[in-house]
RNA sequence: GGGCGCAUAGCUCAGUUGGUUAGAGCGUCACAUUGACAUUGUGAAGGUCGGAGGUUCGAAUCCUCCUGCGCCCACCA
C-alpha cells in the first residue's frame, strides 16, 4: 500500500458516522446474527437515559464503559447482546414539559387537562428520544437497536400490570393513610430518596402551650404545633416522670383547642433543648412513628395545598405555612409564652425536582410492604432480606467491593415504599374503584361505572423491572432464557440506591433471581478541578463537542483510562487531546507499517495470525523479532485478564504502554533497518487492532477495513502463540540499556564537548546488534573500534557501557545477597516465621546469587 | 449522630492476597529532527508514599491513634 494514499493525520470526523452506519447495516449488533457457535451468552442492559434532555458525560462514560465490555465480550465469542432503552422518568420529565408550558403559554397542566398534556409530554418525550439514540452512536455504542424498550411504551406497561397485580394478590402492595413526602410544589408524593436537604437558617422557639402547662418546647415550625397532640420526653428524664402519661386536656391555642398527653419515648434526646418534644403526628414521620407506637391521635392541619386547614383553628386556616409561621409566633409572643429564640441551622427537606420544600402529610397511598414475611422455597423472608442474600451470597458481586457494605446498609433499613404519585405521566396505577368495590386487574374490569385510581406508579417501578421487561417478561421469551440474569450492570454510583436497589428488590421477587451477576459501579466526571459540573458553574464539558473536536475513539479513551470503579474521576479538555494524539499515534503506525510491507492484506491469513508468525518468521527471527512477539504474547495474556476482570483502565495503559513504547519507539525504527519483518509486523499490528478495537472501535475499525475488508469488530479475540521468551525480553533490554547509555552520552558530550569519549561494549549478544544500535544511537558518524566489541570513539572519556551496566548490578546484588543473608539468620534462628516465607526469602537469595556468579564470571572472562 | 472512603512526583492518578531499586500520563527543563507521526523522538530533574506508634525477617500495602479532606445515610424537634 502506497503511503501517499493514507492520510498522515487520522481525522475522526471523515470515518466516524460511516463506520457506524456500515456496523449497524450489517446487523452485527444484534446477537442473533453473529457468526460462529457461540454457547456462553453475555448481556447488558444499558441503565436507561431520561428523555429529558440531551446526554451529559456521564452518559458518555457509562456508553464508553460498557461499549468495551461488549465488544470484548462478542469479539471472544460470546452470543453478546446490549440492550438499549430510555426511561420515562415521570417526575422529571413531567417537572420538565410544566416548566416549559408555563415559560411559554403560562399555564399549568391542569389547564390544558391530562389528555393534552400527555400529549405534549409524549411529543417532548419522543424528541428528546431521538436525540439520545444519535448520540449513542456518536460515541460508537454496539447496541442492538432492534431490542429498543422504553419503560412506558406498551409492552413494559404490561408488565407493570402484572407484576402490580402480582405483588397485590400476594400482600407486597397495599393502601394506606400514612404521613408521605408531599411535594407542594409538584403536587405529589415523593420517596424518601428523592428529597435532598438544604441547610437554610431557622429560628428555635422554646414556649409553653400555655401559661400553666408544666412543660416547655422547643420548634421551628411553630404553626404546625396546632397540630400538636402529644409531649413526649425520655424515659430516664426525672424532671418530667411526674407528668408522663397525663393528659392536658382544652388548652386553648392560637385559634384552636389541643390536647395533649405526656408520653415517655425513647427516641428522645434529653439533652436537646429543654429535653421535651411536642409530637405533632400529621406532619412529621417521626412525630407518626412516636404517635404509632403510644396509640396518640393524629390531627391535620396542612394540607396538601400548602395551606393551614380548618382545623387548625380560626387564627391561620387558610394562612401558607409560612404566614402561619409568623402568626402563631407572634401569637406565643403577645401570650408571653415565649421562653427563647435563638437563630439556629436547620436541615431543610426539598423536592430533588421540583425545589418545593417538602410537607409531611398523611394520605391515602400506595405501598410496598419491603419487610413483610412470607414463604419462598420453604423459608421465612421478606423482599429485603431476598434482596441482601442475593449480594451476601455472592450471586450479585459489587465492584468497588465497598459498596456492598453501603448496599446492606440500605438493606438493612428500607422503609415501606411508597410507589403512588399524584402526576399524570406514568403507569397509571391499575386498580378500578365502583362505589364500595376495589378491582385490581391488568386490563380494566368490565361493566359500568368503574372508575380508575387517578394515580401513577413511582418511575422506579417500572425502572426496578427493566432487566427482564427488556428480555420479553411476563412471556417465557427465549430472550429471557438466554439472557437474564444478564451479566453486568454498569451504572454510577450515585443511583445504587435510587436503582439498583429496587431493581434487586423487584426481581428477586417476581424472577426468583438475580437481575445481573456484577454490579459496575462508575464515578461521577468532574471538571478539571474537581467540581461537578453544573450549568451555574458553567464549566460543562459536552461530549459531543469533544467527539466533532477529537473523535469518538480520543474521549472514550479519555473517560476509560485512569479512572477505577467507584471512584470519580476529572476531565479536561487537554485530556481528551492527549488520547486523540494517541489515537493518531495508531494512526501512523499502521500507515507505517502498511506502507512497508508488500501485500498486507494477505500476509497473515485469517484466523490464524498468531501460528502464521512462528511459520513465516521461522529461524530467520533475530532478537528484536523474537523479543517483540514475546512482548505481545504478554500483552494478549495480560489485557485479557485485566478485560476478564474489568479492569479497563489497567488494560488500556498497558496496552498503550506497549503499542508507544515498545512497538513504535523500539520495533519500528529497528524495522527501518532490519527488512524481512513483514509478517512479524503484520501479526503485531493485526493483534494491536483486535487488542484495541473495544477501546477504540473506529479508528481500529477503519485501519482493519483500510487492508483486510472485513469486519474487525466481530473477529476472534487474540489468543496467546506460545513466543514467551523470556531471554530474549532480557538480552533485549541490554541493548535497549546501551543505546540509552550511548544517547546519554552523546548528550554529555554537546554540554561538555571538549572531552572524548570512547564507547566499548563487549556483550556477545549485544554485539550482534550492532547494527541496530548503531541505528538507534544515530552512531553512524561515529568511528567504530576494532575491538573488544564495539569500540564507538565519541571523545576522550573511556565508558566501558556494558562492563559498567554489569558493575553496578554486580554491587546491588551482592548488597541484595548480603542483607538477605542477615535477615534469613535471624528468621531461622528465631523461627518465628513459616516455612513457606523462609523458603521464598532463600529462593531469591539463591536466585541473585547465581545471576550475581554469572556477572562475575562474565567481568573475569 | 451512623456509615464508607481518600491523603503516593508540581498536577491527575496506578500500585489486587506484604517481597529485590515505588510507577504512568500531563506539566517543567535540556537535547534532537530530510526517514510513519511536530498530534514527533531521547533524556533529566522531581517522592522521608499525610504524621506517630505497632505487627513482621521485611510495610506505600496489615493494625491502632492523630491530622486534614471528601461522599452517603439519618434529620436536632
Amino acid at each position: 500500500m502506497a503511503k501517499q494514499d493514507i492520510p498522515k493525520a487520522y481525522d475522526a470526523t471523515n470515518y466516524e458516522d460511516g463506520i457506524y452506519a456500515a456496523w449497524e447495516a450489517s446487523g452485527l449488533f444484534n446477537p442473533d446474527n453473529l457468526p460462529g457457535d457461540r454457547p456462553e451468552a453475555f448481556s447488558i442492559v444499558l441503565p436507561p437515559p431520561n428523555v429529558t434532555g440531551t446526554l451529559h458525560m456521564g452518559h458518555a462514560v457509562m456508553l464508553a464503559i460498557e461499549d468495551i465490555m461488549v465488544r470484548f465480550a462478542r469479539m471472544r465469542g460470546k452470543k453478546t447482546l446490549w440492550i438499549p432503552g430510555t426511561d420515562h422518568a415521570a417526575i422529571a420529565t413531567s417537572t420538565k414539559v410544566e416548566n416549559i408550558l408555563f415559560k411559554t403559554e403560562g399555564k399549568t397542566r391542569h389547564d390544558v387537562g391530562r389528555e393534552e398534556f400527555l400529549r405534549r409530554v409524549e411529543a417532548f418525550a419522543q424528541d428528546s428520544h431521538d436525540t439520545i439514540v444519535n448520540q449513542c452512536k456518536k460515541m460508537g455504542a454496539s447496541l442492538d437497536w432492534s431490542r429498543e424498550a422504553y419503560t412506558l411504551d406498551a409492552k413494559r406497561n404490561h408488565a407493570v400490570n402484572v407484576a402490580f397485580k402480582k405483588m397485590y394478590d400476594d400482600g407486597l402492595i397495599y393502601r394506606g393513610h400514612r404521613v408521605i413526602n408531599w411535594d407542594p410544589v409538584g403536587q405529589t408524593t415523593i420517596s424518601d430518596i428523592e428529597i435532598v436537604y438544604k441547610e437554610v437558617e431557622a429560628t428555635l422557639y422554646t414556649f409553653r402551650y400555655a401559661k400553666d402547662f408544666p412543660i416547655a418546647i422547643s420548634t421551628t415550625r411553630p404553626e404546625t404545633k396546632v397540630g400538636d397532640t402529644a409531649v413526649a420526653v425520655h424515659p430516664d428524664d426525672e424532671r418530667y416522670a411526674a407528668f408522663v402519661g397525663k393528659t392536658f386536656e382544652n388548652i386553648p391555642f392560637a385559634g384552636t383547642t389541643i390536647s395533649i398527653t405526656v408520653v415517655a419515648d425513647k427516641e428522645v434526646d434529653p439533652t436537646f433543648g429543654t429535653g421535651a418534644l411536642g409530637v405533632t403526628p400529621a406532619h412529621s414521620l417521626i412525630d407518626a412513628d412516636i404517635a404509632a407506637r403510644h396509640g396518640l391521635a393524629m390531627k391535620q392541619v396542612i394540607g396538601a395545598d400548602g395551606r393551614m386547614t380548618v382545623d387548625a383553628g380560626t387564627l391561620v386556616a387558610g394562612q401558607t405555612t409560612k404566614e402561619a409561621r409568623d402568626t402563631v409566633a407572634a401569637w406565643l409572643r403577645a401570650q408571653g409564652l415565649v421562653e427563647g429564640e435563638e437563630k439556629t441551622m436547620q436541615n431543610l427537606a426539598t423536592a430533588e425536582r421540583s425545589g418545593g420544600t417538602v410537607e409531611p402529610i398523611p394520605m391515602l397511598q400506595w405501598f410496598m410492604a419491603v419487610r413483610k414475611e412470607f414463604e419462598r422455597n420453604g423459608k421465612t423472608v421478606t423482599m429485603c432480606s431476598m434482596m441482601r442474600d442475593a449480594v451476601e451470597s455472592g450471586k450479585t458481586k459489587i465492584v468497588p467491593e465497598r459498596s456492598e457494605k453501603t448496599f446492606f446498609q440500605w438493606a438493612d433499613n428500607l422503609r415501606d415504599w411508597n410507589i403512588s404519585r399524584q402526576l399524570w405521566y406514568g403507569h397509571r396505577v391499575p386498580v378500578w374503584y365502583r362505589n364500595d368495590e376495589t378491582f385490581v386487574g391488568i386490563e380494566a374490569p368490565e361493566g359500568d361505572g368503574w372508575t380508575q385510581d387517578p394515580d401513577t406508579l413511582d418511575t422506579w417501578f417500572s425502572a426496578g423491572m427493566w432487566t427482564f421487561t427488556t428480555l420479553g417478561w411476563p412471556d417465557k421469551t427465549a430472550d429471557l432464557a438466554t439472557f437474564h440474569p444478564t451479566s453486568i450492570l454498569e451504572t454510577g454510583y450515585d443511583i445504587l440506591f435510587f436503582w439498583v436497589v429496587r431493581m434487586m428488590l423487584m426481581t428477586t421477587y417476581l424472577m426468583d433471581e438475580v437481575p445481573f451477576k456484577l454490579v459496575y459501579l462508575h464515578g461521577l466526571v468532574r471538571d478539571e478541578q474537581g467540581r461537578k459540573m453544573s450549568k451555574s458553574l458553567d464549566n460543562i464539558i459536552n461530549p459531543l463537542d469533544m467527539i466533532a473536536k477529537f473523535g469518538a475513539d480520543a474521549t472514550r479513551l479519555s473517560l476509560v483510562i485512569g479512572s477505577t470503579p467507584g471512584n470519580d474521576s476529572k476531565l479536561s479538555e487537554e485530556k481528551v487531546a492527549g488520547y486523540r494524539n494517541f489515537t493518531n499515534k495508531l494512526w501512523n503506525i499502521s500507515r507505517f507499517v502498511l506502507s512497508s510491507v508488500e501485500f498486507p492484506g494477505t500476509l497473515v491469513p485469517s484466523g490464524a495470525v498468531d501460528a502464521s508468525a512462528t511459520k513465516v518468521a521461522g529461524n530467520q527471527q533475530s532478537l528484536a523479532d523474537r523479543w517483540i512477539l514475546s512482548r505481545l504474547d504478554t500483552v494478549v495474556a495480560s489485557v485479557t485478564k485485566k478485560l476478564d476482570a474489568n479492569e479497563l483502565s489497567a488494560a488500556g495503559e498497558e496496552l498503550r504502554d506497549f503499542t508507544w513504547n515498545d512497538f513504535a519507539d523500539w520495533y519500528l525504527e529497528i524495522a527501518k533497518i532490519e527488512k524481512g519483518k513483514d509478517a512479524i509486523l503484520m501479526t503485531v499490528l493485526e493483534t494491536l487492532m483486535k487488542l484495541w478495537h473495544p477501546f477504540m472501535p473506529f479508528v481500529t475499525e477503519q485501519i482493519w477495513s483500510s487492508f483486510k475488508g472485513t469486519t474487525l469488530m466481530v473477529e476472534a479475540w487474540p489468543t496467546v502463540a506460545g513466543h514467551r521468551d523470556e531471554a530474549a525480553e532480557r538480552e533485549f533490554s541490554v541493548v535497549q540499556e546501551v543505546v540509552t547509555t550511548i544517547r546519554n552520552i552523546r548528550a554529555m558530550q554537546r554540554v561538555e564537548p571538549a572531552k572524548k569519549v570512547v564507547v566499548t561494549v563487549d556483550n556477545a549478544s549485544v554485539l550482534a546488534h550492532a547494527d541496530v544500535i548503531k541505528w538507534l544511537a544515530r552512531l553512524e558518524d561515529i568511528s567504530l573500534g576494532d575491538k573488544p566489541g564495539i569500540q564507538l570513539v565519541l571523545g576522550d572519556m573511556d565508558m566501558v557501557v556494558e562492563r559498567a551496566r554489569l558493575e553496578k548490578e554486580r554491587d546491588d546484588l551482592a548488597a541484595y545477597v548480603a542483607s538477605t543473608d542477615a535477615k534469613l539468620a535471624n528468621v531461622e534462628f528465631t523461627s518465628k516465621a513459616p516455612e513457606k516465607v523462609v523458603a521464598g526469602m532463600r529462593a531469591k537469595r539463591d536466585e541473585a546469587k547465581a545471576k550475581l556468579d554469572a556477572i562475575i564470571a562474565q567481568l573475569s572472562s
